[in-house]
DNA sequence: AGAATTGTGGGGAAAAGTGGGGAAAAGGGG
DNA sequence: CCCCTTTTCCCCACTTTTCCCCACAATTCT
């Protein structure tokens, strides 16, 4: 569903493109989060269900699980791109992020994730080499 | 499936031929990634589908394997190529993989690599010694 | 040898990236 | 409660890049 990454700049009103070819799936609208290892999701709105649905599942819960619902929730902010195909960073999520005046933009098959420069190439030099055995590994699977 | 080596010039826009007879076979369009040892590989769709899904099976799972989907989903980016049989590289996968202006077109069985003429060089030379080693203890044994 | 296919190059139209202005809305203070 | 300030949202505009088409030379096939 998405994948690549693309290198966007954030304007002064903290604006990010989304990809074009991201558009499609996040036209019904989009939901836009606190996500894990401080990159910002982003949820097409059928897919957010699913999500809200599985924490749902799990109302009586240990007392992290909550906390990880509420961060979750609480962050959640449902919105939408413009003419453009671009959304307005909060600067809340900018700051929790770490985002400056560019952004990178990643597709994770079912979700998108918006990450700062430095943390992307962190995270992802983490993984490379490990990814692309793992590739082959289900190709013949 | 795929078979055989082909040298081909890149041009100033970063387009590369693809051979011929791998065209039919990537008519459906085709997934880049970043492969092992420096090289790009291409994956046609129906191929790409089945990573894609076995790893969706895995959603909402521990961190390290959050980090791998992101790798695996970040570095590819699908495409197809134009009339003439070409495809465009993004310059920084030209730069991942150290392609100038040439590069070689290398079908191997399910997916396509593409290299640096340098790199596939070394790549190969290395291939066959091992590949005799791997013979000739089959002879003996 | 002729015809079709393939490798290579380039031009023009369309789309994408980037920036900014002004109207509407929200928020705060008098 | 109203007014003023600030922020948000939507539209417009410009520049760059990408994509699609056409063209020609070289090679292969018949």
């Amino acid at each position: 569903m998405f994948f690549g990454e693309y290198p966007y700049r954030v304007d002064e009103k903290g604006r990010v493109p989304l990809p074009p070819k991201f558009r499609r799936g996040l036209k019904e609208g989009l939901i836009l989060t606190q996500g894990t290892e401080n990159c910002i999701t982003i949820y097409p709105v059928s897919q957010w269900r699913r999500v809200s649905d599985k924490l749902a599942e799990k109302a009586l819960n240990p007392a992290n699980l909550r906390k990880l619902t509420r961060a979750i929730f609480g962050s959640a902010f449902d919105t939408s791109f413009d003419g453009q195909g671009r959304i307005t960073l909060l600067s809340r999520l900018r700051e929790y992020a770490g985002i400056g005046d560019t952004a990178i933009v990643v597709g994770v098959n079912t979700h998108v994730e918006i990450w700062s420069e430095e943390r992307w190439k962190a995270e992802k030099s983490s993984a490379d080499e490990e990814a692309s055995q793992i590739i082959e590994s289900l190709e013949y699977s």
